[in-house]
DNA sequence: CTTGATGTTGACTAGACAGTCAACTATATT
DNA sequence: AATATAGTTGACTGTCTAGTCAACATCAAG
């Protein structure tokens, strides 16, 4: 009963793409309402605070970006294909959003945990968000292992050595602006596995 | 002639921490100036802006640098040895951070150019040191693959690897807040290089 | 010891910003 | 059709922030 608004997806989704672009702090709530056009009266009544917001937002991205990744990792491939489509997908993404955007932005959770003295719960989600990437990334290396396609050994500290490499090589891409880097990361990827070469 | 000062050096030291331990965007001149102990007017007496504070900064925190990776670089070691001494030296300076600053601060360059947005000034600065340590990297992988210590193959792009490997566990330190990520780096390099098990 | 160059200060403006609130509007339910 | 509920609005407060400036302080060099 009562009004009905998407206010509130609309103050989600405009915090995404200024963060993206910018920064965490470099945002303010003017300028989410602005984009959102949403009046600031109507901010305070679905959030608490820019940090309230921003924590939402980040499980809110997620969740409409999970089912894709489940799609990449549970398919019926063999495992190293999976990571390779997985970072091919990544590179076709970037290079979508930098037509949008005219930047590369790289991860926005990577981005924005990197920025200090972030809220709790703002760090909080990010981190929950960033662990379920490295359990992807070793549920593909442990079936690799398994297979026998790359060399046996702990897979977590494998697939946390993998999201290393692919963070930084995203972040780099941003720093750049140059989409191009993310090429590579593929036949990076299974070098550091220890996989042989593949079509 | 006239009256000295080290109000400028001051004012640089303070950007820097402040910088480091939060993000570009979350610092304000005034903070800056508070840190320095210096007044606002003194500030603009020596820079015209924030971002051209920071610029100069950048600089100037990597010319005093510089010499440390120099040393570990250019000493007489084996090539590998150069490489696995610089990820371990990275490693106690960033515990010492730590035990200061009470928080992992990561790489101070990599962590302000993932800040979008920036003054041309700033990323230029923030790209020219970042493509100084691909260089670094560069020179002790070219050493090894001369020496025939891991496999021959493309310098430059291994270096960049190497580089996106570095910094994507040194941020995740930072997000984490946990130094001991960085205590695998040292192996994890140079099972990327493909050189053998080593003491 | 004078002088002019270098550096300092605090008070100022104007605008940006976070956060509040009482009054208002639309609508889902009964 | 009535109404309670969910959502909206704009005007408001106080604080923070960038940037300016004229007057002042200090000192190296002649």
């Amino acid at each position: 009963m009562g009004r009905t608004s998407d206010a509130r997806q609309r103050l989600i989704g405009a915090i995404c793409d200024l963060i993206w672009e910018t920064s965490y702090s470099a945002v303010t709530i003017d300028a989410i309402c602005e984009r959102a056009e949403v009046r600031k009266g109507s901010f305070y009544y679905f959030f608490d605070s820019k940090a309230d917001l921003a924590a939402h937002a980040v499980a809110a991205l997620w969740e409409s970006q999970k089912p894709e990744v489940d799609a990449i990792f549970a398919a019926d491939f063999p495992p190293l294909v999976r990571l390779t489509q997985y970072f091919e997908s990544i590179y076709h993404k970037q290079k979508n959003k930098k037509g949008q955007f005219g930047r590369v932005l790289g991860c926005p959770y990577f981005t924005l945990g990197a920025e200090g003295a972030l809220d709790e719960k703002i760090l909080h989600e990010v981190q929950k968000v960033l662990s379920c990437y490295i359990q992807y990334f070793a549920s593909a290396i442990g079936d690799a292992q398994t297979a026998g396609e790359i060399p046996k050994g702990d897979t977590q500290a494998r697939a946390r050595c993998v999201f290393s490499l692919y963070e930084g090589t995203m972040t780099r891409a941003r720093i750049q602006n140059d989409v191009e880097l993310l090429r590579d990361l593929p036949g990076y990827v299974l070098q550091l596995l220890g996989a042989r070469a593949t079509a």
